[in-house]
DNA sequence: GCCGTTTTCGGCCCGACTGTTTTCAGTCG
């Protein structure tokens, strides 16, 4: 176990997989074999969707993880304790790090970018836009006009690129695009699927899986957009294009009797799908998106549905948020799935706001919009009086009390009375315990001093659990998607102390903070923690990232049994009155 | 470099599309 105050530099998961990455794509450059540098890329991936490495490493557990072996466990230890590793160092005396630039242009891969660099020098964009002006790469073999127009655009994009689209707007965006494909030929079934579809927290793309028996009419429907700022690619199935800004939109047309296979195969993960052909590959079965091949009777077996998919391959059907490649073939295997919590299961949502603090819509409109979700109970949990203007005293607390009781009982609802209330940055909170016993449920937030130092943060979030009143730590992390990684706190310690102290964890399905993030969540669980699902929802309209929130749930394989708002009100309260209880 | 429901050594996912080519290498997902 990791100790508070040793000297680690906290590498994040991300932080440690861009550098495995790198790693891997060096490796190529230099002309390392195939299977060496690809087995760094797997570790990334790995390492992607494992839970905090430094508690792996602390815990000896890294070794466990599919993918990682001696040698790269190695690498990651000492990128771990140092920020820094002999291997990556030895690699940039040959490369510089601007060579990822000229990687980064699409349609530049690594034999491209290899030739570029040994043959002209281009170890950057300058570079290689100094030697398209003067007219050099047509020297190359291969390379003609076309080829290098096509690079000048892929510069252009490179430069004005937008980065990866966190999930609610690209949900939104693949409904635009699929509401547009509908209004062309006919078409039978169309779905986004990829990262989207998995639930990822950010999109590179969006894949659009669709079958129809009109295929190439779809992809000229397609393509002639108005909105399609650039075409990549246009072929009889298969098409790609730019939106404004960037973001690439895949279409893939294939007929309706393989849907099954071409979902599976888009959906992926990439790791996921090479875990599966691999698997399958040994039992002579060669899959792809146009069906199963079987290699001795050369019979293929096509798939109207995932389900058959899974089923042809002797798997039990693994659920698209699971598909990470992180362990869930193995389960698969041996029928040993979680069977995962759904939006159906959840009866209520402990977190959102009305006009009392920060919200848009009043108590009534949030109240009414709950009960018309069809939930048996919610709360209301405005901010504290430690947020100034946004947040309630402890008399407008209690003026809140009466009137959502009235007005849930007007919308046949049952309203808790709750509040979200500020951890201070010594772990006490903004309202006295008396207070805060009046309430049915307590979330406590962080929202200030958010860059404290690690041990600092641990103290304070293990305190807030400790506090008997608080039933839920509200968005536990504080990272936000685009901005801002999260506080630091060692997790496993934290973890432990909401499981010992019945505290529950929130994953909060605000869009750009779907936090906990589902790495963490799943190691939660680990130690036994509880969870809730909320929306935090700041309008009536909000209370629909409920289903994000699922969806991150699902990802870190949680169960109905692991969630607090899938209990009915008796149990819900029980749990509170247990916290309470064990603390007097 | 990793890994095993054929293997601790000998394998390692699959196919579409492009631009350049007269048969394919490179890129991408």
């Amino acid at each position: 176990m990791l100790r508070l105050g040793e000297a680690w530099t906290l590498l994040t998961n991300a932080e440690i997989a861009r550098k495995l990455n790198e790693i891997r794509t060096l490796m190529e450059l230099a002309g390392e074999p195939y299977f060496k540098f690809t087995a760094y890329e797997r570790a990334a991936s790995a390492i992607e969707n494992a839970g905090p490495v430094n508690d792996l490493i602390a815990a000896g557990e890294l070794l466990v993880l599919p993918g990682i072996g001696k040698s790269i466990a190695a690498t990651i230890e000492e990128l771990c304790s140092s920020g820094d590793c002999g291997l990556l160092r030895d690699l940039y005396v040959r490369f510089p790090p601007t060579i990822f630039e000229v990687l980064g242009v699409s349609g530049i891969g690594v034999k491209t970018a290899a030739t570029l660099f040994e043959r002209f020098g281009i170890a950057s964009l300058a570079d290689l836009e100094a030697a398209i002006e003067a007219g050099k790469l047509a020297e190359m073999p291969r390379m003609g006009p076309k080829t290098i127009e096509n690079m000048k655009r892929g510069i252009l994009a490179y430069k004005g690129r937008s980065r990866r689209t966190p999930l609610a707007r690209a949900k939104a965006i693949a409904a635009t695009v699929m509401a547009y494909v509908r209004e062309g030929p006919p078409v039978a079934r169309l779905l986004a699927a990829g990262s989207l579809r998995r639930g990822e927290v950010t999109v590179g793309d969006v894949d659009i899986v669709c079958t129809s028996e009109e295929a190439a009419a779809v992809i000229d429907w397609f393509v002639r957009w108005e909105s399609a700022h650039a075409v990549l690619a246009e072929g009889p199935t298969k098409a790609s294009i730019w939106l404004e800004g960037g973001l690439q939109i895949d279409l893939r047309v294939l007929p309706d009797h393989v849907y099954g296979n071409l979902l599976q195969h888009f959906t992926g993960s990439r790791e996921h799908n090479i875990q599966l052909r691999e698997f399958s590959l040994r039992k002579s079965l060669r899959v792809s998106e146009n069906g199963i091949l079987n290699l001795e009777s050369g019979d293929v077996t096509t798939c109207a549905s995932e389900e058959e998919v899974y089923a042809a391959l002797g798997l039990q059907f693994i659920p698209p948020e699971l598909r990470s490649g992180i362990g869930e073939l193995e389960l698969a295997k041996n029928n040993a799935l979680p069977r995962l919590v759904e939006l159906a299961d959840v009866r209520g949502d402990f977190h959102m706001h009305s006009t009392w603090s920060d919200g848009r819509n009043d108590l009534e409109e949030m109240i009414a919009a709950a009960a018309a979700r069809g939930y048996e109970y919610h709360s209301i949990s405005e901010h504290s009086q430690g947020r100034g203007r946004v947040g309630l005293d402890p008399a407008e607390l209690r003026a809140q009390r009466q009137k959502v009781r009235e007005l849930g009982d007007r919308h046949h609802i049952v309203t808790l009375c709750s509040n979200e209330v500020d951890i201070l940055p010594d772990g006490s909170l903004d309202f006295p315990d008396e207070v805060l016993a009046e309430l049915d449920i307590v979330v406590a937030s962080v929202h200030s001093a958010i860059n404290q130092s690690r041990d600092e943060m641990t103290r304070r979030l293990i305190r807030a659990c400790e506090n008997p009143f608080v039933t839920i730590i509200g968005h536990p992390t504080g990272r936000m998607i685009e901005s801002f990684a999260g506080y630091e706190f060692d997790y496993d310690a934290v973890f432990a102390a909401a499981a010992r102290t019945g505290t529950a964890l929130e994953i909060d399905g605000q869009a750009g903070r779907l936090d906990l993030p589902a790495p963490l969540a799943r190691r939660a669980k680990e130690f036994g923690a509880t969870f809730t699902v909320d929306s935090d929802a700041h309008d009536a309209t909000q209370l629909e990232n409920i289903e994000l929130a699922v969806t991150q749930a699902r990802r870190a394989g949680l169960t109905k049994d692991d969630l607090l708002n899938t209990r009915p009100l008796d149990g819900v309260r029980a749990f509170v009155a247990a916290k309470r209880s064990r603390a007097a």
